[in-house]
RNA sequence: CGCGGGGUAGAGCAGCCCGGUAGCUCGUCAGGCUCAUAACCUGAAGGUCCUUGGUUCAAAUCCAAGCCCCGCAACCA
């Protein structure tokens, strides 16, 4: 049988940002899936990494009085540092800055060029000398760009609009390409424009901080035309076939900011290397901060370590998975973190582990009764189970991660009901076997969610199944083994208790 | 101007494609239970389903017009 493959990538961080809740949320996102998919047995690929080269890094590394290369190297352990706290399991980690992929772009550069599809042309606009850039005509008549003249460079251009019939008809044909739909919609009204061509250069003289033009010397490549290769040059392009062929095409997750980069940059640079386009590319929304954006001028920029410390990793993953869903912008506030982790994990999840164990602990010796001979109502609890490893696979094989979340939380709500049906507080008093099978019902349901739930909160959940003494357990009902000792545990997720304002 | 998405209880969303008692989570209120992390369960209040008009026996759902919100509008070289 044929193995499914899974490669999923971040984007490569710009080095110079401070890493905020944003970036941590693709990455966990893209961690949560990573994890599924090696649950799932998918062979599985995680990428991620930072983006080095380009002129805030220059300038950052000479403010500082350091090499560039130096400032890279002190700056990349806040992301680095940052994912290990958040317990992502990237595959790998790369710096546009490696020999490894310094020499595949350059290679790329000069297969593009052999090919016909990068030409020079003399480019005149304007130029902002305070801003070190090209402008648009728009922005130089919003007035917010100083020394503004008229400049004339010569540059290289990657001819994009040579692939545009082509990429109009693959996003067509391929309705799930771009995701989520209204993304797609966008790009295909962006393409319905004639695509110009793509400088892909800066004269050395102006910017020397990137990766030499191989084929001129007085240049250095664009920092897109160099980021974007990352994610082959990662897993081997023009180095390792074996791997690259392996795991490519991959599944792109970005923010929506940098969707026309990835799915018309990256594409018809894909094009003219004639490989395979990503599998997906999927845009996701901004975190907004109450109803504004987050900005560092308004101050309102969460650092996620500082949740972390509060409330643990596991919970601050399964809030940021949970409350936002597809590619809608979602709300953070620690009013709803609060309510969130209170209501989902403490109040159902936690404590129901609580009751279960507590229960079993009382009436049964603490010893995992027999599952014994399902009643109806003890039936209907197996269908939900058995239904929901296939439920939520399916939709986090579609990045619904927040509806799978909720299935599982629908799960937890059904045992809490029946838990409250059949009493086997009550039960045990007169009926003690009746009460055991109630309790082992719901404690193989709880099982099964925490399966289900370990991609999320892996640290948590390995502290459940290791209580229920299941470590390794899958998803069939009935893997909880009776006759097993709990053994007795503070409470999973303590309720975060909030001062009512007067 | 253009293209795309959306407007459903206090909040966040589902339902709309394939018309027929308007549903979920959170919040509020009342009750129950007392195994549990003042948790859990039940019930209630709360909706002109943006507006107007049309089609239909029947429209949140289909059609038309309008209002409002949001996104995209590159060539930031």
């Amino acid at each position: 049988m044929k193995r499914n493959k899974f490669y999923v990538t971040t984007p490569i961080y710009y080095v110079n940002d401070a890493p905020h809740i944003g970036h941590a949320y693709t990455t966990i996102l893209a961690d949560v899936l990573a994890r599924f998919h090696r649950a799932l047995g998918d062979d599985t690929f995680f990428l991620t990494g930072l983006d080095e080269h380009g002129q805030k890094v220059q300038q950052a590394a000479e403010k500082r009085g350091l090499a560039p290369k130096q400032h890279c190297d002190d700056l990349a352990p806040r992301f680095s540092d940052l994912w290990k706290t958040l317990g992502i399991s990237n595959d790998d980690f790369i710096r546009t800055t490696e020999a490894r992929h310094v020499s595949v772009v350059q290679a790329i550069l000069q297969k593009v060029h052999a090919n016909g599809d990068i030409y020079q042309k003399e480019y005149e606009g304007l130029y902002s000398v305070a801003e070190e850039r090209f402008i648009t005509e728009k922005e130089a008549e919003s007035g917010q760009f100083r020394e503004v003249k008229t400049l004339k460079e010569k540059n290289y251009f990657f001819k994009m609009s040579k692939h545009q019939d082509r990429l109009i008809k693959y996003i067509e044909d391929n309705p799930g390409f771009i995701r989520p739909e209204h993304r797609k919609n966008e790009m295909l009204g962006f393409l319905r424009q004639p695509l110009g061509d793509l400088c892909i250069s800066r004269p050395k003289a102006r910017l020397s901080w990137g990766i030499e033009i191989p084929f001129d010397r007085d240049y250095v490549t664009y920092v897109w035309f160099d980021a974007l290769i990352n994610y082959i040059s990662a897993i081997g392009y023009m180095a390792d076939e074996d791997k690259f062929k392996r795991f490519w095409p991959a599944v792109h997750l970005i923010g929506k900011d940098i969707l026309t980069t990835h799915s018309i940059y990256w594409t018809t640079m894909l094009f003219s290397l004639d490989l395979p386009l990503p599998e997906a590319i999927f845009a996701h929304g901004w975190w907004l901060m109450g109803e504004s954006k987050m900005s560092k001028s308004l101050g309102n920029v969460v650092r996620p370590l500082d949740l972390i410390e509060q409330h643990g990793v596991d919970a601050v993953r399964y809030y940021l998975m949970s409350e936002m869903n597809l590619g809608s912008d979602a709300n953070f506030t620690p009013e709803n973190f609060i309510k969130r982790y209170n209501s989902d994990l403490a109040n159902d999840f936690g404590n129901l582990l609580n009751r279960v164990s507590g229960l079993i602990a009382k009436n049964h010796g603490g010893i995992i009764p027999e599952a014994g001979t399902p009643s109806s109502a003890d039936e209907e609890v197996v269908v939900t189970g058995r239904a929901l490893g296939p439920k939520v696979e399916a939709l986090i094989r579609d990045y619904k991660v927040d509806e799978a979340l909720n299935e599982i939380m629908n799960l937890i709500r059904q045992v809490n009901k029946y838990m409250e049906a059949q009493a086997p507080w009550k039960l045990a008093k007169t009926d003690l076997p009746a009460a055991g099978r109630v309790l082992y019902t719901a404690t193989e349901a709880l099982r099964l969610s925490a399966v289900l739930l370990k991609a999320v909160m892996p640290t948590k959940v390995a502290t459940v199944l290791e209580i229920l003494g299941v470590a390794d357990s899958g998803l069939s009902w009935g893997e909880l083994k009776s006759g097993v000792l709990l053994p007795a545990f503070p409470p999973l997720f303590p309720r975060i208790e909030v001062e009512k304002k007067v």
